[in-house]
DNA sequence: TTGTATGCAAAAGGTTTGCAATGAT
DNA sequence: ATCATTGCAAACCTTTTGCATACAA
């Protein structure tokens, strides 16, 4: 299954996954997935509360936490390389890079295309087992450019 | 100056900086830069406060924070990027790669010299200019390896 | 002496945990 | 019916802020 599928068949997915695993389908796992999956500016875990909370009567912070753990344990997301004390999430597990601005902290995807090709062998220094890269384009977004 | 020089000698270049841009040398500012500089994994703030508390009577937790802000500001220091919900804090300013755990999140230097020649060409997508880059690898540290 | 930096206390965020109740299988 | 998951409340940890004091220049 890759991005860009549209939500329906990523959404299918993502339960047929649940059960092969024994992950209980609850409405909750599946509006943080399907919220998270839908954003591409790798959001906080309040900012996943703030957009289902109305959606999702009586929902609670607490578990968005534990969700969004265990989307990451399992393998449907992942915790985005950042300077600030907040994690933030990425649905996107496949490898990409960021580009992250020093002023305002958002994070945005770098598109391949506009990468050299890239095929750096897995850097195994003494005693470290390498499972991916990522790299991590520092500077200022189109929002914090000086005038 | 370059890392890899002695510790007095850093230290003298770091106030000759200070007193260049007027920044005042506290003895608390030099003791987190003496302490940052002669460590090499990317401490937090609560790191660095453990480990001078002892020295420096009556030193503040805010204080630490304070100071690695200003580190950060003028230079002579970087926050590194972690996936974890805590800020972590670099000595070194020059362009140089991580290797991070994903068990215990550990963060240890890249030699160079393991790595390709790397000289990626700034991205400069729609509207973001790039400052820099940073890579980092995934996996598991030394420590961390399943036996 | 002047103004910046520190320490304290308190507040503000962000994240985690214990436990009872709910809900998926 | 059973076990995993949720919600609540509270705790915990990290970081920030206001203000008076201390200290570097």
């Amino acid at each position: 299954m890759e991005h860009g599928e549209v939500g329906t068949q990523r959404q299918s997915w993502f339960e047929a996954q649940c059960r092969e695993r024994g992950l209980a389908l609850t409405i909750q796992r599946r509006a943080v997935f399907e919220e998270l999956d839908g954003r591409r500016d790798h959001p906080t875990a309040d900012q996943i509360y703030e957009a289902l909370k109305r959606r999702l009567a009586g929902l609670s912070r607490t578990t968005i936490y534990r969700v969004l753990e265990t989307l990451v344990e399992a393998g449907f997301a992942r915790r985005v390389h950042h300077p600030d004390a907040v994690a933030r999430f990425d649905p996107m597990t496949e490898r990409h890079h960021h580009m992250v601005c020093d002023r305002c902290g958002s994070v945005h995807d770098v598109a391949d295309a506009s990468l050299p090709a890239l095929s750096l062998p897995p850097v195994v220094a003494a005693g470290f087992s390498v499972r991916d890269y990522s790299i991590s384009f520092t500077g200022l977004c189109p929002d914090c450019q000086p005038s």
